[in-house]
RNA sequence: CGCGGGGUGGAGCAGCUGGUAGCUCGUCGGGCUCAUAACCCGAAGGUCGUAGGUUCGAAUCCUACCCCCGCCA
């Protein structure tokens, strides 16, 4: 097959750290999935690839803290999101994972090439070092008191409390995550990308770009205006895969490095395992391969930046063509959240519902253009209103009519009214939108159009009226169903990249071939004489009482996995020297007034004894701003000021907080500028 | 001027390379009875956050402002 068009598509690699839910879902997962089972019924020869990515971090915390190897956590979480994949119908042609042996060699086999071209920068650099555990410690291995918002567990790499991204040596009084050491500064070695130098090339690249979307489009030219930064490609861990060097003993590379060339050692692992183990050039190194990256918004940097250039100055592989990035997916109108039980675990999901209802309700959904919303009753209703009532319904009132007055069998079609000729047309100008509509990644669209084909049969086969005309008019009544059948067969076939367990099921009650392509759909796809049965229903409707449990079950997961239950554990032990450096007051309130724009910070001025400060403190919702001044409080003294909310901050009021979130001061009856110790 | 994302009929959204405002659901009225109390038709309902500007013409481009959501000692 010479002419064939290939087709390279990737998902983002979920990080083999916890399951997989309804966000990834719908970011990276089910669009590539549905455009693929599309591509595979053209006459394209498609590869679809993900795989586990399993190095960085994240993982090795986890496995520190539950006491095993890295590799168990992997192993676990690799074996569960490839099943949850499969069941749930996700295509992938591999499923690989970045601790395999292939990807280890592959992913050093690309280090080595764009070092021994001399791309790489080297520098020394001063980093954080734990001498008890006699290593360099990783960003997310430190830990200390935001220099910005002043929260003491803050990582080396970012707050989470504040959300600001830090280095490890801006922490104020760092310690080791491993060992509770304080760390001191070593000399390392690093090699950097120096994307500064590739940017003219890689902005070529990026212009000769077409029909990116303009989400994708406007982050990238956003990074490329602030000028790209050196990055590291290397790191100081034991968990990752080495760098191939003599004089890098000890060191792997940093996992953004490897991970996307996961995707290419995965190919390398389905050739092999298709018994063609050079399979896997064709669709990296020849240019006629089209290579798509489906991923999520938070991955727009790595795929369409650092992955390029790393291709690019490999010089062997093709380029995307393009990478339709998703915006993110709320639930229940709240961000999801893995550490507050804030979502809908896919494999939870498939305990109680069909994957092909949830594939259709998250697939118009989608946030194709901005953040969109899940919601349990929308989902009752996309299924109920949309599959049972006008798709389910039409195939079956269309069935059930066949066998109860046609035999069971496609009628002949006989001298078609307008009517019935325009009804057999949609069938073709629906494909057209839909064919359209997958070719440019509105997926969202694509459905919408598939639907409105049912849509279009309701009323056609309404008009008219085979329950009438069967009785007089018995030719008329069959051309009634012979273009209703015919329409049931292309909704069995153009609704397939979305339902397929559903289509096939309905494809089978039609008698309609299994190895149907793109092409085959038309309006005259089953033969007169043809024998179809009613068989089940296709859709179930969902009642209210199954949506409430759900309903109910996510807000009892939230609320056992709260990250701050009852009693928050008390934090790692501090020198007294520590503690001596606090200088903490008596202070009463002078006067309080609300902060415009925000509901939680209220601007403070307090009287701590030898001067007056202001204070922003978060308390609005605790507090009335009214009801303040007078109030003795205690005061973080010399915490370095800091702006909020535009409004300078000179310190910080010592406040309590229940398990239900209350605040409530901490009171003193000394007067304004004791010393607390 | 803190950062980010938004403001389109009751709800959720599309339209936003400018040319009489659209879709799904809901509501109301009617029709039909083959079908999963399903289906079909019709109606009500929006000065497209506000005020200016560009234009023959703006939801769509420009400017200012307001409001909502998330982050926030």
């Amino acid at each position: 097959m010479p002419n064939k068009k290939r087709i390279l598509v990737t998902s983002a690699l979920p990080y083999a750290n916890g399951p997989i839910h309804l966000g990834h879902l719908a970011g990276a997962y089910l669009t590539p999935d549905m455009y693929v089972r599309y591509k595979r019924r053209t006459d394209a020869d498609v590869a679809f690839i993900c795989g586990s990515d399993e190095h960085g971090v994240p993982i090795t915390i986890a496995a520190e803290k539950e006491g095993v190897s890295p590799q168990d956590i992997v192993d676990r979480y690799h074996e569960m999101n490839k099943k949850v994949f499969k069941d749930f119908g996700i295509s992938f042609n591999y499923y690989g994972r970045t601790s395999s042996k292939v990807h280890h060699e592959t992913s050093q086999e690309f280090f080595t090439t764009l070092y021994d071209k001399g791309f790489f920068k080297k520098k020394t650099e001063k980093q954080l070092y734990d001498p008890k555990a006699e290593m360099f410690l990783p960003d997310r291995y430190v830990k200390g008191t935001c220099p910005n918002c002043g929260h003491d567990e803050a990582y080396g790499d970012q707050c989470e409390k504040c959300g600001s991204s830090l280095s490890p040596t801006e922490l104020i009084n760092p310690v080791s995550a491993l060992t509770g050491e304080i760390p001191e500064l070593k000399e390392t070695v690093h090699w950097y990308m120096p994307l500064g130098k590739v940017q003219p090339k890689l902005e070529k690249w990026i212009d000769s770009r077409e029909n990116w979307k303009p989400n994708v489009m406007g982050q990238v030219k956003s990074w490329l205006n602030d000028g790209l930064n050196d990055r590291a490609a290397t790191r100081d861990l034991t968990w990752g895969v080495p760098v191939p060097l003599e004089e890098a003993k000890g060191k792997v590379l940093y996992v953004w490095f490897d991970a996307p060339i996961g995707y290419v050692s995965a190919t390398k692992e389905w050739a092999i395992e298709e018994g063609e183990p050079d399979k896997w050039k064709k669709y990296w190194q020849d240019e006629d391969t089209e290579l798509y990256h489906f991923i999520g918004k938070d991955n727009i940097v790595f795929h369409c930046i650092m992955f390029p250039v790393v291709l690019m100055e490999h010089g062997d592989y093709v380029l995307p063509k393009n990478v339709p990035a998703n915006e993110f997916l709320n639930l229940e109108g709240k961000k999801l959240s893995t550490s507050r039980g804030w979502a809908v675990w896919l494999h939870e999901y498939l305990e109680d519902f069909e994957p092909d209802l949830l594939r259709y309700a998250l697939g118009t959904t989608l946030p194709e253009s901005k953040d969109s919303d899940f919601s349990w009753k929308d989902f009752q209703m996309r299924i109920n209103t949309e599959l049972a009532d006008v798709l389910g319904n039409f195939t079956n009132r269309s069935l059930s009519f066949t066998s109860n007055y046609a035999d069971g069998r496609v009628p002949e079609l006989i001298e078609p009214s307008k009517v019935d000729k325009e009804a057999l047309k949609a069938i073709e100008e629906q494909k057209e939108k839909i064919t359209q509509a997958y070719e440019s990644f509105r997926f969202k669209e694509a459905i919408n159009e598939t639907m409105n084909l049912a849509r279009i049969g309701n009323r056609y086969f309404t008009e008219t009226e085979p329950w009438k005309t069967r009785k007089n008019e018995p030719i008329k009544a069959g051309n009634t169903l012979y273009v209703s059948l015919q329409i049931s067969a292309a909704l069995s076939c153009l609704f397939d990249p979305v339902l397929p367990a559903k289509m096939k099921q309905l494809r089978n009650q039609l008698n309609l071939d299994e190895n149907f392509t793109w092409d085959d759909i038309n309006p005259n796809m089953l033969e007169a004489g043809t024998a179809v049965t009613q068989g089940e229903i296709l859709f179930e409707k969902i009642e209210d009482d199954i949506i409430e449990e759900q309903i109910q079950k996510l807000h009892e997961k939230a609320k056992t996995t709260d990250p701050s239950p009852d009693v928050p554990d008390l934090k790692d032990n501090i020198e007294f020297e520590d503690f001596m450096r606090l200088d903490l007051r008596a202070g009463k309130v002078l006067s309080a007034e609300k902060i415009e724009k925000s509901n939680k910070l209220l601007k403070l001025k307090i009287d701590i004894g030898l001067e007056k400060r202001t204070i922003v403190s978060g308390i609005a919702k605790d507090f009335k701003a009214a009801d303040l001044p007078g109030q003795k409080v205690c005061v973080v003294a010399n915490l370095a000021p800091k702006k909020l909310m535009g409004v300078e901050s000179q310190g910080m009021i010592l406040m309590a907080e229940d398990s239900e979130g209350n605040l409530k001061f901490v009171e003193t009856t000394a007067e304004p500028g004791s010393p607390i110790t």
